[in-house]
DNA sequence: TCACATTTAGATAGATCGGTCTATATAGGA
DNA sequence: TCCTATATAGACCGATCTATCTAAATGTGA
């Protein structure tokens, strides 16, 4: 079954947003890439801002997919490794060009308070996973080892945009295993 | 002495292209905030493009200068920590919002080569500084520790925007310390 | 005082922006 | 077959965008 109008649009916006940003893209251009006609947008979405919404919402639902995916498939013991490995994934198929919730961060900051705070909540929500990953595998629950994670994952964003994939996630999972070689040997 | 017309458009434009973004950005509100008129801007710049270009360069060469004199003063094995403690600084003062590089990559990537070029050897020059300072530590000159503290710091820029600076800059120094201790232990 | 460069004020251009409206066409399900 | 929901085509709105132009005002240094 092809897809509806309102998935159209929202793949359409997304490539676009993402590639073009969000204040760059018009209108005429998310409709005319899509193959549909201006009402058909605002029959489906109330607004340019409410399609960013949707847009952003979709994409993490999807994001956060392929996480819970990844932990629920991991042996016991490596699910934080897991969440790194699909994170790293997620990068080199759909984010080569840095995190998508970082771009509207920036530019939604003091334009839309709506937008800010649900791009801010997808990437906290990252956060969230490694700590309850760092707990399950009886890692450090206490001294902050999921929010140093964090850190790195976040760098890693970047590390692709600007050393590519390869570079990038191997340094990534260098930093991973020496956090997590050093949390295992402080609290054995 | 006042500051000269040009250093006001300057100072103004990189406040706002940072607050609001640059498409969002016009160049009325520019000058009006900047108290001239848009023939002053076009008579220093030639194009709006050619002013986020000059504010980028600008806000870069303070950048490195801060990164400079941070090395100049530090201790002698002690510059790669030095460059670590200049980059929270200038994120606690100036990029409380995450990096304004990071932004034009992401709104220039497909619609200025040149901005976005620009933008991202701003950024690859932190990793040049650590190269350096790891060499002249002394520290693991082959096993790419300067990349994984650029990824690290790269993650910070996101950690300040998302937890605030002080959680951010702690954790920074933690794995930090890790990576620095694991190196040292690796190759004595 | 004169000459020169800068700044101002404001009109103007053409394009594009997000958003609305109406009327017509097209489909599917009852 | 008819009804209803959806999509189309395209005009239209006011606002804003970047950029240019001219003419008057301002200031500064020789």
């Amino acid at each position: 079954m092809p897809a509806s109008k309102r998935d159209q649009l929202l793949a359409t916006a997304e490539r676009l947003f993402y590639e073009q940003g969000f204040h760059a893209t018009g209108i005429d251009r998310i409709v005319a890439a899509a193959g549909v006609v201006r009402m058909t947008l605002y029959n489906h979405f109330a607004s340019k801002e409410a399609l960013v919404a949707a847009v952003l919402e979709a994409r993490h639902e999807r994001f956060i997919a392929s996480l819970d995916a990844a932990v629920a498939s991991a042996s016991p013991g490596e699910e934080t490794r897991a969440l790194v490995e699909a994170h790293g994934r997620w990068l080199e198929r759909y984010s080569p060009q840095g995190c998508i919730m970082a771009k509207a961060m920036g530019e939604f900051a003091e334009h839309s308070a709506e937008i800010h705070a649900l791009a801010a909540a997808a990437k906290t929500e990252l956060l969230t996973r490694l700590e309850a990953a760092v707990a399950r595998d009886g890692l450090d629950p206490h001294v902050g080892l999921a929010r140093r994670l964090f850190l790195v994952l976040e760098g890693s964003n970047m590390a692709v945009a600007l050393l590519g994939a390869p570079t990038a996630l191997a340094d990534t999972r260098a930093v991973v295993e020496t956090l997590l070689a050093t949390a295992r040997s402080e609290t054995p």
